[in-house]
DNA sequence: AATGAAATCGACCAGCA
DNA sequence: TGCTGGTCGATTTCATT
């Protein structure tokens, strides 16, 4: 795992394609050394299947951190301050909620050096009044795919119209 | 969007292949029928890119639900609790935090009947001692692919043992 | 719009540097 | 380990229903 298997993992989340010949051209990386090294990824279990999910334990980010934040109210400031949270490098998920807090953040780190500057990001975004930060222990589940949260029979009615109330 | 569609995309889910090949073995679809299918789905932007990602919107999926979690201490407990929680339909991630909560739930859901059973389904867990959620009023960032959230320059550094502190 | 068969394209494996 | 060329197989298209 050495920077130009990351270089190809970064590539294909930027580019969304698991092509060879396109993440070649991304990273000027031969064809083929895509395809081995891909390969070897697979093999060791950092990419889980076709879709090149990405194991985050295996990438080293493996402490996650939820965070609750409020913001000065004004529906302009709402929306700058939902964007630069989404900004802050490591954030994965922004969730403007209704009740007490406002914002919903979920960040992926891989030290806690990184911690304290995520924090550091979150409390210098201008109009944000006060964050609560829990560390993750361990993460249950945190599935890719939405889709597989259900049963097939339960999404084949989503979809109908009249499940809709 | 109908049945069939949504047949081929939870099987895009369940194995983790875009292949229509082997969706076409698990849903007796034949192959060329399901890449039709795909490539109406993408047109659609129900399928965003080559790997298959899926607009939650676009499949129904538009109310997020983040719930806190208490339960009753005990280790055995916070595993089944855990799991439990896990299992309930609809349900995407799943976080056991320190703090004062025990539990972040995240779940997509497509009706607020369903909201409700959801409900009733996490205070029906064994263990469970209380519940608060929070609905979401909009999604700003939810990115499937964790690497995205940072800088190539900064993931290249990521792994480099001395940026573990 | 759905299917089956045929054509095209990209993936994969050998061997070589 | 990284690269090149050839084979093979899968994907995609086309004509038909």
């Amino acid at each position: 795992m050495d920077e130009k298997d990351v270089t190809i993992l970064s590539a294909v989340a930027r580019l969304g394609t698991g092509s060879a010949e396109k993440l070649s051209e991304e990273t000027d990386i031969p064809t083929s050394t895509v395809h081995y090294r891909l390969e070897k990824l697979r093999e060791r279990g950092v990419v889980t299947n076709d879709l090149l999910d990405v194991d985050l334990e295996a990438v080293g980010l493996n402490i996650t951190v939820i965070t609750e934040v409020t913001a000065e109210y004004s529906e302009q400031y709402h929306d700058d301050v939902g964007e630069a949270l989404a900004d802050v490098e490591g954030v994965n998920q922004v969730y403007f909620t209704m009740g007490d807090t406002d914002f919903v953040v979920i960040a992926h780190l891989s030290s806690r050096g990184m911690v304290e500057r995520l924090i550091e990001d979150y409390e210098s975004v201008d109009g944000v009044e006060q964050t609560s930060s829990k560390f993750v222990i361990k993460t249950i589940k945190d599935e890719p795919r939405p889709l597989n949260d259900f049963d097939p029979e339960t999404l084949a009615a989503l979809l109908q119209p009249d499940a809709t109330e």
